[in-house]
DNA sequence: AGCATTTGCTCAATCGATTGTGCTTTATGG
DNA sequence: CCATAAAGCACAATCGATTGAGCAAATGCT
């Protein structure tokens, strides 16, 4: 064993006077000089770990934040979730990871996870089409959305401005002349797409020029799928491709690439998401980068500022809603 | 309230009663159809959860896994977390995942938070560099190690053969007549790069081949600054490149171009790790890829079944201490 | 000396579950 | 009709911490 009891037992004081002695509340119950030493002496001595466990059950505080993406194997989540541990790590609290995997069911069983776990705070990409649920959920555990959010909510969020950022990219595309433009979109119920999808087609008003949108997926099949059933027959349909992701991107480059188009000579290409490699492309990938640590930073010293003002009785602070501006990053491809 | 409690004064019957219905022990104690009914009936309309956080103190199983890689902004690891934790869910456990950041005192911490928190059991990419931490862990949780080991130890794990890997791909090299190749490696402390660096110079035994080693991480600096400082001076003193590293290659192939030399004519270049990003860059990057799928499904399911093992009190099933072949994936970067 | 105060600590309840033991009540057998 | 067994459930301890309340001894004050 090694717990409060066995403590208690070898200095001969009480588990009380053990607890509060290691939990620094000393001096507030008036310990003596000669039992601190004592205690925290064989405290150190057994190598003593209180037990998160029990502890989390009496107080309530589990120094545990539930973190929910929907789908950790998408580099964009994993590079994401990430940060966000990294910088829970740092404020000394730990992460339980759950993915929804773009599915409602999975995202609700993994919340009530979450809170059968009893953690203090939650930092999720929702997949739900309604707030209501993390709403009430609110009520009682502190919730940040990142990259997703809703668009009437009472709900704290940070994303990036992708009805900004898509705008960006398609007026870039028609400052370089290009006619024909097709957007190659991913899950179409998710914020960041229709977002996205809004800002493409806000920059093609009273525009000439020829567009579709197409896809349902931020996936590579999707990317490939897409681009292989538009450019069917070896038409060449589209002189320009906005990829909505990074792995939509690298699926319509491959079908591009078999059905013999050269990329950025043949088809203009953009894409969205951060990714190193899109550097090492060839041509370099002209894309929106969203400053993802940023993000990352503001939504979790927001969940924790949440948190502080709770634990005190406060109020939560103000309604933290913010779209970061992305960057256009300019190569070669278009 | 939603507990026991509650259920219990609802329904008229004790609280033992209700957990035995709720644990499914009811004929076991003989609890009368009746009273089953109507408890399961009340947890079911009240939406009763379980507390895990009681549960768990209680009975000392908190359907937790403990996932410790040592940098999760890292590509592979974010794969291989990725992977893992959905397998994880999918046996109906939980991940806890932490970042040791290369760091041996952050791994301890880490793996203390672990045994605090009660976890079932421990995948581990191990940083340290000797294994009795760990094995003596393994005492109480079983530990498996993934993607690393160490070279003498009761530990179980599933790497891929990173000795073979790397022979293969030198061999490969040499095939191609390239006679001065530059390997670029990662930690020099891990194991996999050990290995892989034990591979590339038995590769070269007897050859009359210039060749050298040099780097100490997998990150795309390193790779990038090895480049610039070994072929300083606009000297093209190797024909071939050994990346250990996706990111180490990113930050060679950023260097030599850099300097004005093409990939693939002027240097040849080989990399370690999957990456969908390696077919798409010109050339596409011939590589040894890592079955990581497999390898993950070997490691989870020797820890459950381990888990199992103890749980029933058997003896742990035969250590399993798998190396699994690497593939040699040819593209035209060589 | 006598009372109040401070010092230094202990007791015991509590969080929400699980579980060994034991107590009624009803059924069974002879 | 009585003994025994089985059925059906409740009691209370327990896991390891936290915490409000309270008690005895030491000290201060007049």
């Amino acid at each position: 064993m090694n717990n409060l009891q066995s403590i208690a037992a070898e200095t001969g004081y009480s588990v009380s006077t053990v607890s509060r002695v290691l939990t620094g509340q000393a001096e507030k119950f008036r310990i003596s000089k000669k039992a601190i030493e004592l205690i925290t002496e064989t405290a150190r001595k057994c190598n003593y770990q209180p037990d998160l466990v029990a502890q989390t059950l009496r107080t309530k505080k589990s120094k545990t934040i539930g973190l929910l993406v929907p789908g950790i194997d998408n580099p964009f989540f994993a590079t994401l979730s990430g940060i966000i541990i990294n910088m829970i790590a740092a404020k000394g609290y730990h992460t339980l990871l759950a993915d929804s995997r773009e599915t409602e069911t999975e995202e609700q069983q993994a919340l009530q996870m979450f809170i059968a776990r009893k953690v203090d705070g939650i930092i999720s990409v929702p997949v739900a089409t309604s707030a209501t649920y993390l709403e009430q959920i609110n009520r009682d555990i502190p919730v940040v959305l990142i990259d997703r959010h809703f668009r009437k909510t009472t709900l704290p969020y940070v994303c990036t401005d992708n009805y900004m950022g898509a705008k960006t990219a398609t007026e870039y595309l028609l400052g370089k002349g290009y006619k024909r433009i097709l957007a190659i979109q991913g899950v179409p119920t998710s914020m960041p797409n229709q977002e996205r999808l809004r800002g493409f087609k806000d920059a093609l008003k009273g525009q000439t020029v020829q567009y579709a949108a197409v896809g349902d997926a931020f996936s590579v099949e999707n990317g490939h799928d897409q681009v292989l059933s538009v450019f069917a027959g070896g038409k060449k349909q589209y002189d320009a491709i906005f990829a909505f992701s990074a792995t939509i991107l690298l699926g319509a480059i491959d079908a591009l690439r078999s059905l013999g188009l050269k990329v950025g000579e043949d088809v203009g290409i953009i894409s969205y998401d951060n990714n190193g490699f899109l550097d090492f492309l060839d041509p370099a990938v002209t894309r929106v980068e969203q400053p993802l640590r940023e993000a990352s930073e503001l939504a979790v010293d927001t969940l924790f500022s949440i948190m502080e003002a709770r634990r005190e009785g406060r109020p939560d602070p103000d309604l933290l809603q913010r779209l970061i501006p992305p960057t256009l990053v300019v190569r070669s491809s278009c």
